[in-house]
DNA sequence: CATCTGATTCCCGTTCATCGGTAACGCTGT
DNA sequence: ACAGCGTTACCGATGAACGGGAATCAGATG
């Protein structure tokens, strides 16, 4: 836009300047933010500024700059992910205070799982999920679940291509994945111990939306040597069959559910 | 900006666009969202198409748009609530599992209780917080909390001003008002019967950050009638106490404590 | 105290993305 | 057939956005 030698519109450069926090940056000072984005040095000031002047950022003691509320509270009023989260909430912590291990909550998004909330265990084991962080579909029990109630045609398109290997307990072979997908139909949940890292184990069941897709995977993680997942799967999926009821899920209607698309 | 009629930048219309949504309005099409940002017919649509690009907005099955997933994404991720968030929502549990109420988390922005997080009775009563909601700091237990431990520069500027009566226990009067907050500051939690409605009562305790100052309050909404007060008190406390731990607070070092400025 | 490093602010000429009107298209209901 | 509304497409004018360069400021270092 506007004499961007780059040729990228204002907005996707705010994009980019949002995206250059993470959790190990969340302040910063406006040089590094210019490093970060990648952005030449006076225009991120001037649109730092900008930023700071509608309270998408906000500018900290210390002169360095973070996200601000309003843009938080921009999200949050309205995000497709508000209403699932409200509704799995109570449910997640009925979860959690019986299992005793983190209870995460995943969607799909872009190929990937993105896990909209987590609670559980302060003092968390061997656990990478973290809330607004995503992990590959095939090396998690959620996006397996997701993964078998996708479309038909979206599960061609994923199987077709060459997955990374996380451990030796990871599936990468389409055939291979295609028998457990369907194996997941047909029990409802999914149970893949290690297969991203070798010490813990997923178990996974689906959550269902009002037009009775698969919107969402609740799923609890445990440590490998912790085998019972009999145990757990019940839990999970009363949990599970909560959430649906309070998205508006009116009962299995009809036989084999597949999700049309991510939307609840 | 770019020859905009209105004179106003591209960061301010996107500002418009994504605050047209709110939890009544999560979805519209392009028209609608025109008329409610107030933006020419073609400028919206222009706009829509980029941030649709970036993922900020989505469309729906209906053709409708929605705030999208990778913009909520980026705020949780780095916003400055997600610590508080993190640390609050066990001891959030503890409180609600033990008070049948909904509880709730709020802190100060401009002039506002802003309620970052709310948990509890999904059949909730008479209770109007929401998360992402603001309310009045008069009008509410957790904004007197958050008053009562603001520097005294910025009391003497809230108390400047004619603040509204919603009820008839309502404080407006700036003597009654500072007289309360003194009270609130000895006793360590406020209990205001059915300043904003009638009908509920809120009590609130303060959340303290590593440098000592208060970054958000506590609070239960309970029905008027029920008026054992004095009961949730020592639950809000403790919880308060422990999520103040966990956000580094190290015990009261000095007496007083006033808070420099929102910030953890 | 002088020097260096890095962050921040100020200035300013160039230019192209932005803006928003108009008009055509497509759908739905009457 | 027509009317109403949402959406897409086109296009000329313009001024906001752009970003290099230099000056200023704050801290650290020798």
């Amino acid at each position: 836009m506007a004499n961007s030698a780059s040729g990228e519109s204002v907005i996707s450069r705010v994009v980019r300047l949002v995206g250059a926090f993470d959790d190990s940056h969340r302040t910063m000072n406006v040089a590094m933010l210019a490093r970060r984005s990648g952005l030449p040095v006076t225009t991120t000031y001037r649109l730092v500024d900008e930023m700071l002047a509608e309270g998408l950022l906000e500018r900290e003691a210390n002169a360095e700059v973070r996200v601000g509320i309003r843009l938080w509270e921009l999200v949050s009023r309205s995000s497709r992910m508000v209403g699932l989260r409200e509704a799995a909430l109570p449910f997640m912590e009925d979860v959690q205070s019986v299992v005793q291990h983190s209870t995460t909550l995943g969607i799909l998004d872009s190929d990937e799982v993105l896990y909209i909330e987590r609670i559980g265990s302060r003092d968390s084991m061997v656990d990478i999920t973290k809330v607004a962080g995503r992990l590959p579909v095939h090396g998690t029990s959620s996006g397996l679940v997701l993964l078998a109630y996708s479309p038909a045609a979206y599960q061609d398109i994923f199987l077709s291509r060459t997955l990374e290997k996380f451990t030796d307990a990871t599936l990468t072979n389409p055939a291979d994945l295609r028998r457990h997908l369907a194996a997941i139909r047909q029990r409802g949940f999914a149970s893949m111990p290690g297969i991203i890292v070798p010490e813990s184990s997923g178990i996974a069941v689906p959550v269902f939306g009002r037009t009775n897709t698969v919107v969402a995977a609740l799923s609890v993680v445990v440590p490998r040597n912790e085998e019972n997942a009999a145990v757990r799967v019940p839990v999970l999926m009363t949990a599970a069959r909560g959430i649906s009821r309070a998205l508006g899920w009116r009962g299995e209607l009809k036989g084999a559910l597949r999700q049309s698309n991510g939307n609840i």
